[in-house]
DNA sequence: CGGCAAAAGCAAAACGTTTCGCGAATGAAG
DNA sequence: CTTCATTCGCGAAACGTTTTGCTTTTGCCG
């Protein structure tokens, strides 16, 4: 590898002079074309390592999820990305496996190497825990929030989303409706089971325990759930399914046992846009702004880089029921 | 950030000391002591970038995906970093996109980055390109190999796989059986292509090309290829599916027609574990060794981080059928 | 107690940058 | 032609480590 002293050898001027140029600093015209030309010859990229130990800085942005295997993270970090390269920061994803010891072992990871900034999908931390490893590191959550954490984050109205689509339900003409909700432990999970006690109290509808499933935002359970919905002495007439997984296990248990959606049971689901678009007749979705959620975390992110130190910001991107 | 020198400091003893035990050097007893103490007291952690700078090494291993949303890809990184993180080597994935521009971008900045190993799933790259932007740094290829590449490369055995599934569904007694292959441009694609060739010549059964449908390894094309079979004057009697999402489109589109699988066209798809445990009766797959393919590839690359220079393996391994 | 080998500790250089403060060169104004 | 302000370029220090070669200390043996 060339160093920036190979550079200033080749072209004759000093290394510092060199370093101001590469940094947006003024030089002769004809030295700038030396310079320039000096690089491409000698193929010099700067040593990041050098850069980060003297600035302190990494133009590096990481970005810390429970899973890679998620086709709703994996569009959120897309569209994430490309607003950070554009303003020259590269992202680079950790997962923790929807483990606890992990996520705080890659917390402390990204803190080690001075990411500029952290993208975060928080699932067993505290805020207190995050903090302690993120130091000073500005931190955007996204997803889910985090209670007491200070920092910025943009989520999905859940709460709106479940009421929305259960509403929808109600509207033409259900009384019994089954919820297969998430894990009580992640907020999401937690909104739109509240999203969905709310709009029943505000349509003066009863509540039947029974027909609130506890599920693990999985396949197996979306498809265990809803099969057993389906044995119920009075099963429900339509059901909602929170998340992608889950909606996918459903839909097979449908299928399976010759239940054809929306017909014999009235069916919204979540996410599952590529799928939605094979099904048919279409199945209704809640359909989460995933490119938004992504773009907008960038543009808190990028702010923070820049300085801006006003006080943590919540966005609660708006989902849409699909098919309206 | 406390650094090495208030480490010294405060223990009253000399940089290079701390540094020399730190890093696994000697020391009396009661030093040792007096630097754990200061260390845990200060909170010092050491800073990687000036490790980096003068000895060389991150201790940081790039996983390059074509996607972040794969549960293969998923599987087998997690298998991957379980055993790295054993030997000290921490894992940060990034991912192109399917895009050549990002795959290409992506190998610059993890050399730039001095990874000191890249784990990589080729997809536009030709081995020269890879080979200018890794340079000296040890690439370990998974899932796909690339032409004269001289790289470590841990693969499936895709040929045997496809081979062994059509053979199976030849010994129920089926004479047209579909295939639903992925992009020709992947080298597991047409490994898989081949072996379906393969077998059926071994049979003298005649190759029907229209029974070839040529894929794009998504969900829409499995289910709308699935649809066409279905759709021919003379049906494939069995169908057998490439990957992962084209099997979930597949198994969709059977659904909606009201094609019973295994029983109405008989069935093998692949990889989909979790999908395949909650249909019943128990759809076939070609199940691929996630688990192993990670754990061989951190073998391979801890190899040649230790050292090793003996010419580039292939490993290739074996797929199964499921339910045998 | 002297001598010696081994162990432990140290100072200094190096890694490749950025940045600070200063001197030199340039060009405009009088 | 001098003066002054401005731009440009330079040397040197600093970032926090690791490493090398040397000196000091320790502990053992005769």
């Amino acid at each position: 590898m060339s160093t920036i002293k190979d550079v200033a050898r080749r072209t004759g001027l000093s290394l510092s002079t060199i370093s101001k140029y590469l940094n947006g600093g003024n030089v002769r015209e004809e030295n700038r074309l030396a310079i320039d030309a000096a690089v491409a010859e000698l193929g010099y990229s700067v040593n990041v390592f050098a850069r980060s130990l003297k600035a302190n800085r990494s133009m590096t942005v990481g970005v810390l999820l429970p899973t890679i295997s998620s086709p709703f993270f994996g569009r959120v970090v897309a569209a994430l990305e490309l607003i950070l390269r554009r303003s020259g920061y590269e992202c680079f994803v950790c997962t923790y496996d929807f483990d606890r010891e992990q996520e705080l072992g890659k917390l402390e990871f990204l803190a080690r190497y001075h990411v500029d900034g952290i993208v975060y999908v928080p699932e067993h931390a505290s805020a207190e825990e995050v903090r302690a490893r993120a130091g000073a590191i500005p931190v955007v959550l996204i997803d889910r929030s985090l209670e007491n954490a200070q920092y910025d984050t943009v989520v999905v109205d859940n709460l709106n989303a479940v009421y929305m689509a259960v509403e929808h339900l109600i509207g033409r003409g259900h009384r019994r409706i089954g919820l297969i909700a998430g894990p009580q432990t992640i907020s999401t999970a937690r909104e739109r089971t509240v999203g969905y006690r709310r709009v029943l109290a505000d349509y003066c509808l009863p509540v039947d325990e029974s027909l609130i499933a506890a599920g693990n935002y999985d396949l197996e359970s979306g498809s265990r759930l809803f099969g057993a919905f389906l044995d119920m002495p009075q099963p429900p007439t339509a059901v909602f399914v929170t998340n992608y997984d889950m909606t996918l296990g459903a839909i097979m248990a449908a299928h399976e046992r010759g239940v054809a959606l929306p017909d014999d049971v009235d069916f919204i689901g979540y996410d599952n846009v590529d799928l939605c678009s094979i099904v048919s007749p279409k199945l209704e979705i809640v359909e989460q702004p995933m490119d938004e959620m992504g773009l907008r975390a960038a543009e808190l992110l990028l702010a923070r880089l820049g300085g801006d130190a006003s006080p943590a910001k919540l966005l609660r991107l708006k989902a849409k029921l699909s098919n309206l």
